[in-house]
DNA sequence: CTTGACAGACTTACAATGTAAGTCTATCGT
DNA sequence: ACGATAGACTTACATTGTAAGTCTGTCAAG
C-alpha cells in the first residue's frame, strides 16, 4: 500500500488529473476530439501512459460522469434552500436549477451519461438525495418513486430537446418554403414572433422551468390529495 | 435521369435496403456492431460500394431517424383515435404511447436522435403533427409551443432514464450494502417489494404512463383555464 | 450488332483510434 | 548498496471510416 508519491520522472498523473483533463477537452473542443491521444498530449503525456490510472476509454467516460456528478452535488451543497418539511418544492427546484447550470457548462455530459450502461454510484447518490427531499417533504416512497420516473432527466437539470424550434434565421420566405411541410410549426412561429426576428425567440430556460414547474405541481398535487 | 434498373452483377443496392439493414443489425447486435463494412457485408457487398447510396456514415444515421419516424408515423396513421377536438388528451395519449411501441423495438433509437446536430424533416413533421393535434383541441399557440417543450422526447415514447432502479438481484444482503451508500432507494426497495424478489419490480411501460399523465393532466388544467 | 457512356460494383491504401505487450528508469524500503 | 516496483515510454496491431481509382455489365444511339 504505497501512499501517494510523485514516482517517474516528473509530476506524475492520477486519475484525478486525467478525468480533469478529460473534462477540460470535450468542454473547449467537443466529446468527438477526446480521444486517449489528445488527452495524453494535453496532460503532457504518452497515450499508454494514461492506461495506468484507467482501465481503459469506457472507464474515462465513466469517471467523467463522476466529475459532472461532483460538481452538481457541490452546488446542490452551497444551496441556500428551504427545509423540505416546509417548502419540498421550492427546495426542489432549487436543487434541479443548480443541477441544470452545471450541466449547461457541460453541454456533452447529457451524451456521456446516456451511453453509460448501468447506473453509476455518483448518480444513484444523486437520486437518493432527491428521494431523501421528497421523503422529507411528505411523500410516500411509492409516489417518490413514481416522481423519479416523471422527472427522470429533468431532475438533473437537462431535457431531450429532439427538435430545436428555434436556430432559423427564418425570413418571411424561408417560412413560406416550410410552410408545405410543418404547417403548424409555422404558424406557431408567426404567431410567436409577429412578423419580427425570430432568431432566440425560444428561451429554453424559461421553458425548461415551464415543464418542471408542471411536474412538480402535479406532484404536489397528488400528494396532498391521493 | 435513368429510372429504376437493376445495373451491375446482382439485385443492386438501394439507399431504402441500405437503411433498413442498418436498422436490422443495430436491432440485432447492437449500435456498436454497425460499422460500414457490417453493413455491407449483411448486404452481401463490399463497404465501398454503400458510398454510392449514402454520402457517409453520419448520413447512415441520419437515415435511422427516418426509418423509425416512419415506423412511427405508420403506427400513428393507424391509429384509430379520437378527434382531438372531442378529446385531445386521448388522442395525444395514443399517439404518444403508438410511438413508444416502435421505439421499444428500436433501442438504439434514442441515442442516435440524440447524436444527430439539427432537427430532421421526419422530427420536424411529427411535432408539427403533435402541435396540430393540440391546436383542434384548442391549445393557443402560445401554449402549444410550451407542451412541445414540457413533453420533450415523451412525445415520441421515450423519457431519458439515467438511472435504473431495477436490474439488481437484490438479495437482503445486497441491499444492505447499499445502505450506507443510498439509504432512501434502499428503503424504497424495502418499502414496495416488503422481502420479496426484486427483480422487476419496477414497470417502465406503467411509470412513463404514470409521468406523460402527469404532464397531460396539467396541460389539460392550463388549456382550460389560463 | 457495335459502341461508348455510365451506374454501380470492387480493390487498394491510408489516417485515426483503442489498446496489448514489452522496455526503461527513478525512487524507496531493506 | 540494491533489488523491487510504480509509472512512464516504445512499438505494434486490429478496427474503423473513407479517399481514389479500376472494372464490368447494361442500355441507348448509330
Amino acid at each position: 500500500m504505497a501512499g501517494k508519491r510523485a514516482a517517474g520522472p516528473q509530476v506524475g498523473l492520477s486519475r484525478e488529473r486525467v478525468l480533469r483533463g478529460a473534462a477540460a477537452i470535450a468542454d473547449e473542443r467537443g466529446l468527438a476530439a477526446l480521444t486517449m491521444r489528445s488527452l495524453a498530449e494535453a496532460l503532457g503525456v504518452e497515450a499508454m501512459s494514461l492506461y495506468h490510472h484507467v482501465a481503459n476509454k469506457e472507464a474515462v467516460l465513466d469517471g467523467l460522469v463522476e466529475v459532472v456528478m461532483a460538481e452538481i452535488e457541490a452546488a446542490v451543497a452551497d444551496l441556500d434552500a428551504p427545509e423540505p418539511e416546509d417548502d419540498w418544492r421550492t427546495a426542489m427546484r432549487m436543487r434541479v436549477l443548480a443541477a441544470r447550470e452545471v450541466l449547461v457548462r457541460h453541454p456533452w455530459a447529457p451524451r456521456v451519461f446516456e451511453t453509460r450502461t448501468g447506473t453509476s454510484l455518483a448518480v444513484a447518490r444523486y437520486f437518493d438525495g432527491v428521494l431523501g427531499l421528497m421523503r422529507r417533504g411528505g411523500f410516500s416512497y411509492e409516489l417518490g418513486h413514481r416522481a423519479l420516473h416523471a422527472l427522470g432527466s429533468r431532475a438533473l437539470g437537462f431535457s431531450q430537446e429532439l427538435f430545436e424550434p428555434d436556430g432559423i434565421e427564418a425570413p418571411e420566405e424561408a417560412l413560406a418554403a416550410m410552410a408545405e411541410q410543418v404547417p403548424h410549426l409555422v404558424a406557431m412561429i408567426r404567431d410567436a414572433t409577429h412578423g419580427g426576428a425570430v432568431l432566440g425567440w425560444c428561451d429554453y430556460q424559461a421553458e425548461f422551468e415551464f415543464g418542471l414547474d408542471l411536474i412538480l405541481d402535479g406532484l404536489e398535487r397528488l400528494r396532498t390529495k391521493p
